[in-house]
DNA sequence: TTTCAAATATTCAAAATTGACTAATCGAGG
DNA sequence: CCTCGATTAGTCAATTTTGAATATTTGAAA
């Protein structure tokens, strides 16, 4: 299992805990897990099992609803919640070049850190951004003056450099519409979650 | 195996052939693939043993260098050819919003195709992503004014919206290169292809 | 001359994904 | 009140991916 289905998967435990797989399979289907991260329905039930062998979450019984099918109901353990907020803050201070599902991720689970996390988090994409897209500047300047690199080569850095540049301008309106005070993070006054501080 | 992997090596063993395992895995990890394509190098020798099964590749004996270990030869079969231009095809006239191995993919391909079949599809996809970006700016709105949707999901709309414009002006760029006569393409004086036409 | 890290060419078990299948219940229309 | 498609709540076999292991051989340095 991609490190992005136990990320997703156990977000979503966390965010609808006491809750039964058939509830975040419907759930999650609502965000499109399917296009923006590959996770088919097969997936969340596996990731369930798997999470819960690794004691990240726990069954608390199951019921049925009239004479539906059972259903099992898992809720997070404590070694849940701080390996969700490990993965987490993971995926915030890595920028990948290619890979689209974890920025997507952040965006649905970004609420259980602190502003000022996500903030500096933010400041310091922005820069990771710019050498990403210096250095790929100089690559495509190297596949113009080298005699053995097909040329179309030259096609692969361009676009992963106008990526990069997507990528760094919506970091910067989300770091504007941040500081500006929008949406609510832990630890603000409204939220339903306290932040959980690193180790 | 996503298409992805069959694609990139299917079509890297039209490239090379005839070529053994190890020569692909080396070639391709130069090329990254394990960055934009999640191809570790398991999955190519996988890949050539269900490529195989499959009938779109076969073996053509073994060498060794020296002391070197034996290794399998493969060349691709007619079949193997006509579904390598199926595959192509379809990842050129197919715009994915999230996932980016496609585009990546194309770009290393795109030569077995003609030139003015990809010009075609280009001006397609820009097209195509016109539609998406707009379908995306409505969906936008929307969050603004739905009271239940989470309103961090605008970032979702927002993010892929910068992508998709990326991934447009890309598309552009290439068009305005190809168009003015860049690159080699199957059919084009100098190519080592011809062009193989769908059924 | 020895030694030791790197390269060669894979294989394989464990983990993850896919997508079709199951078997029952609900509910809307005729 | 009957029927038939949709929903419910998963399971499971087949496929694919991962990443470590294997068993050499080569080359370079000490």
């Amino acid at each position: 299992m991609s490190n992005i289905t136990r990320l997703v998967v156990l977000g979503a435990v966390r965010q609808f805990e006491p809750v039964h797989g058939y509830f975040l399979r419907r759930e999650l289907m609502t965000w499109h897990v399917d296009e923006w991260a590959n996770i088919q329905p097969g997936s969340i039930y596996n990731a369930l099992k798997s999470l819960k062998q690794d004691g990240y979450i726990e069954e608390a019984g199951t019921e049925a609803a009239g004479k539906r099918p059972e259903r099992t109901i898992y809720r997070t353990t404590p070694q849940g919640v701080v390996e969700l907020m490990r993965m987490l803050r993971q995926t915030l201070w890595t920028v990948e070049t290619f890979d689209t599902k974890p920025t997507m991720a952040l965006t649905s689970f970004m609420f259980l850190l602190s502003r000022s996390e996500v903030v500096a988090a933010l400041k310091f994409r922005m820069t990771e951004i710019d050498a990403k897209i210096a250095s790929n500047g100089f690559d495509i300047a190297d596949v113009g003056h080298s005699t053995t690199t097909p040329a179309y080569v030259r096609e692969i850095f361009e676009l992963s450099s106008l990526r990069l540049r997507a990528e760094q301008e919506w970091a910067k309106g989300l770091y504007e519409r941040i500081t500006a005070g929008n949406y609510v993070f832990a630890g603000d006054p409204g939220s339903r979650v306290e932040p959980v501080e690193p180790k």
